[in-house]
DNA sequence: CTGAAAGCGCTAACAT
DNA sequence: ATGTTAGCGCTTTCAG
């Protein structure tokens, strides 16, 4: 790790121009056998990995996608963390009182991102990922954007005005937001459609029993949307949406809990329809310790398709998200844009599954 | 989007050289604030953004950590998925009869790399992630090497020669392998320790009852060390090692369904502690649908700290792994690396969470 | 406090 | 088939 080597160390060593090099690297067919040979020796020799920074200088393009997300993570005021104290720490402490688990359960990001280093790197892009945060000085959405070559971010991840300035410099594509009718690309999902089918569900289940929906935040335009779902389809019905109680929770599974005890209080619908599976797991639990059954009382549904929603009991109708095929799919519309830098914005929905489980069927 | 302005194109606009912008952007107290404030209007003007590749070629330095896991994924195969295609899809699909859900569980990626993302941003750095392929041409990591300032890799996950060489150019810190003497800087966790601790809570239960183990891959260091606090737990309780019933698993759920089968049918032990959650959960779920009661006539234990262990019933023991934390110190020793090329290597052992449930507790 | 100029390591014409 | 050379966009002495 000395000092790295560069073309010039390589071209020495092998007797040849850097251009040569340069050649054996990028198009080795071009190069005649016993020089390419003697080219890749000496950059075994050296251990030459050639620099990034010059290529992408040279080339105009760093190969690079960027993948950004909110920073909705309370790691933000983590502590300090010195691992580098020689501090003696023991080797493992036991734990048999332990607080709300520190899991994220933002699978979120973890299945986007999956999606998205497939897909790059089947087209030859490596991948930067970085997480919102704000700090008036550093943004490290601005950082990322200088150093990638196109960038995928989180619908209403970055304020308009700097994602305005940095598709001036590269092209975006927004994730999993309704298209706002702005110049980006966007790869959503069918929120309304995909509620409205589960809604219809409900209803053939109940009949003329209530129907309660336990909201996500008023800001969130997913929770939003999937009101509207549950609305349209109410309506179709020949309900009036104006009518059902509405239970206002923040997609966490306390404030499930809070709008299930109100319910047990006030008295249960015949279905409570959750806007994801989080709150609709919180309120399942309230009614476990309230004797209240599901989905014999109560029938729930919920959304996103997390895991321990199969693994509750009875498992939890949901809908889930395609969320590899999400970041598969930013990275498609992002690599067609780069070749068509041009085209008209193009935006792509994604479709839903709908999975049926017996938190919302009816006992017979 | 036209084409990225340069740094000539706002001297240009500000009416001084490149040499000023450069240096409003850098070390703003270093120029008179009238000059500033031009320089800032035309950055704003135009929508400068500066170029990742000239700077890092500049300076020497990418600003950019790279993080490398291996991919075992089953994502690998997946189908071509062409989301451009205009073939028209369905808003949502319908499914009643799931397969095995395509939860990768791979909770680890997520959580390391929120960890090592934070503490990056908190160092001014951004984040590169791979994940490794075997394809014989292009190599993730070696594509990564080129763009970073330093490289933290899962242990395993690279060929040893290939790392080597990496070496030479770039730092590199190993993840949550041990230590094999060689000259990296490594981060780790308390397995044996740990797996020890855990090994005799269980023995304290038991007493003079068997316990067996439900042991991973044999080319797993992992899973290795984890039988290795085991059996020296029980040898120093003086039980012989090697007389413990072992069932081979894989760290998946099925194996340990099929491992819960076998002894259910050739008798349970009074203990059965498994090298992973998900091969313990396995485990569970046969032994529920067999009548064999958890924990009454069999105590189970996991290794991980996933969210399912949480979720079942009983809750299963388990180890958590400090994951946002196995992060961020790769990171700081990451940097502390950059700073101090020359210091000794440096392996950072971090401590495991016992999480003691109900699973492993003798019903009194 | 500001400008001129020399690289940083590589690619891609253009020559030979 | 190989070498020469002119940038790519930025940072950073070194002068002024």
């Amino acid at each position: 790790m000395s000092k790295a080597a560069t073309v010039y160390d390589v071209a020495d060593r092998a007797g040849v121009s850097i251009a040569t090099v340069s050649r054996v690297l990028r198009s080795p067919e071009a190069v005649r056998p016993v020089t390419r040979e003697r080219v890749l020796d000496a950059v075994a020799a050296l251990g030459y990995v050639p620099s990034g920074s010059a290529r992408g200088l040279a080339e105009r393009r760093t190969g690079v996608l960027g993948l950004y997300f909110p920073g909705f993570d309370a790691a933000e005021d983590a502590p300090p963390l010195d691992v580098l104290s020689a501090a003696a720490r023991p080797p493992f402490t036991v734990v048999s009182d332990e607080q709300d688990a520190p899991h994220s359960s933002m699978l979120f990001l973890d299945e986007v991102l999956r999606g998205a280093e497939l897909e790059a790197w089947k087209q030859g892009f490596v991948l930067m990922v970085g997480v919102g945060r704000d700090d008036p000085d550093r943004s490290t959405v601005r950082d990322m954007a200088g150093r990638v070559d196109g960038l995928m971010v989180l619908a209403r991840s970055v304020p308009d005005a700097v994602l305005a300035r940095l598709a001036r410099r590269i092209p975006v594509v927004v994730l999993s937001g309704p298209p706002r009718g702005d110049a980006y690309d966007h790869v959503t999902v069918s929120n309304v459609e995909a509620m409205g089918e589960l809604t219809r569900h409900v209803l053939s289940q109940v009949g003329e029993g209530e129907i309660a929906f336990l909201a996500g935040p008023a800001d969130s335009p997913d929770a939003e949307q999937r009101w509207e779902g549950v609305s349209t389809a109410l309506a179709a019905a020949g309900r009036d949406p104006a009518a059902v109680r509405i239970l206002r929770g923040d997609f966490t599974r306390a404030s499930g809990r809070r709008a299930g005890e109100r319910l047990a209080r006030d008295g249960v619908p015949a279905a409570l329809i959750a806007a994801n599976d989080q709150m609709a797991l919180g309120a399942m639990d309230v009614f476990r310790g309230a004797g209240v059954r599901v989905p014999d009382d109560v029938l729930v549904t919920g959304f996103d398709g997390i895991e321990a929603a199969t693994l509750v009991s009875p498992p939890l109708t949901t809908i889930r998200q395609p969320m590899i095929e999400l970041g598969r799919a930013a990275v498609q519309v992002l690599a067609r844009r780069l070749e068509q830098p041009d085209a008209p914005p193009l935006t792509t929905r994604l479709p839903l599954q709908i999975l049926l489980r017996e938190s919302s069927t009816r006992p017979s």
